[in-house]
DNA sequence: ACCTTATCGTGACAGATGTCACAAGCAGGG
DNA sequence: CCCTGCTTGTGACATCTGTCACGATAAGGT
């Protein structure tokens, strides 16, 4: 309880939380920090300040109780108030990005996908019909969905983010390779695979 | 020349040498920190310092040359030796890779696609063909790629990533949603969806 | 009831990263 | 040639993030 989360401690909540998930129910009651630590790749002082930061969930000498864990992390993270997500741009990467299994297995389905290529709209994939970005304000209303997922190019980005805030999106997670400027309270997250890239391409470098 | 370039500070990099690659030629010559933090969100002291752990190339009263700039980020980058990339895992997501524009748009290049699937070896897609994973060692010697990019399910990740050191591969960007142990040498980056998404829900969550 | 064992929670430290402010430096004009 | 204006490069500072080590604490056995 002592201290704020860190910034990137935020995403080894997330790893933990899908490390508990995804093991199968023939485990252990309780996990210490030492095992979760090793199956994420971090250390357990690590894990153990990480979850200190909410509070104190874990009994000494036998570790943390897997299922209240499992729940005490789904909470922080907010998990069961932010399951619609709404996806603009249908072209080979949003596609693949319907079809993504692992969003499903975290809890979040995508309950609308937009595009602006005529062509396109009407068209049914993944059991999803493409619709019109211009239907965008009103599906988000009626979907009540608060985070969207943007796969479009990168000079269609910012349009597309102004249009998804006016439609009332709150978070945004986007996979255009560009910069984007939202207000304050808007929640923008990027998914940069080039710039990776080139970061790999640094690290070997200079290694 | 005074400080060691910061981890996410490499990233910064990449960003600054895209965003001057993206604008078209009709540019003035010269271009201030502050033109360019703005551009990529970022402060004009941050870019100032980052480029000065590299030599000092900038020019008080004017800023810094486009072109040398440009020039010496794809040297620090080290992008000239690392055009040639292959792929493992060819679904959804590794179909959409291997047709983004992003990266040869930064001068990457895929040059191989491998999968264990049977039914899929052997078909073409986007000009490649794909092969049979087992095949990986005597291509990666053959076209010299140091860089894979993995997109295979969670629980063949490690696999391939034992099988692609092997082959001499040195940098492996990871987009299979799992952490993976690799020796110190090897370079590895993680580019995890869900986790980014986990973490747009929490910031929503806690505003 | 006490001792042993395992593990947590956290204060104190160390290191990394980002911000600020300003002296130094180049360019262009009068 | 000097003065003005703009912009760099960087020391000093502030903040954020991660590591270490250890006292505190629960469980189980004797």
């Amino acid at each position: 309880m002592s201290r704020k989360i860190s910034s990137t401690g935020i995403e080894r909540l997330a790893l933990y939380y899908r490390y508990l998930t995804s093991v199968n129910g023939s485990e252990e009651a309780f996990i210490s920090s030492e095992k979760l630590a090793k199956a994420v790749e971090h250390t357990a002082a690590q894990v153990r300040r990480d979850l200190s930061c909410f509070g104190t969930f874990g009994t000494p000498g036998r570790g943390y109780n897997r299922a209240a864990l499992e729940a005490k992390l789904s909470g922080i993270l907010g998990k069961e108030k932010c399951r619609n997500v709404v996806l603009v741009g249908v072209g080979n990467l949003g596609s693949a990005l319907l079809a993504y299994k692992g969003f499903q297995s975290q809890c979040y389905t995508i309950v609308a996908a937009f595009d602006n290529d005529t062509r396109k709209i009407g068209k049914h994939l993944k059991g999803l019909e493409i619709q019109d970005i211009r239907k965008l304000s009103a599906v988000v209303s009626q979907t009540r969905a608060k985070m969207a997922i943007i796969s479009v190019p990168a000079d269609a980005a910012q349009g597309v983010v102004d249009a998804l805030i006016l439609a009332g999106i709150q978070g945004i997670l986007n996979f255009a390779p560009t910069r984007v400027v939202v207000p304050e309270d808007i929640m923008l997250q990027h998914v940069d695979f080039s710039i990776k890239l080139d970061r790999l391409c640094y690290e070997l470098e200079h290694a």
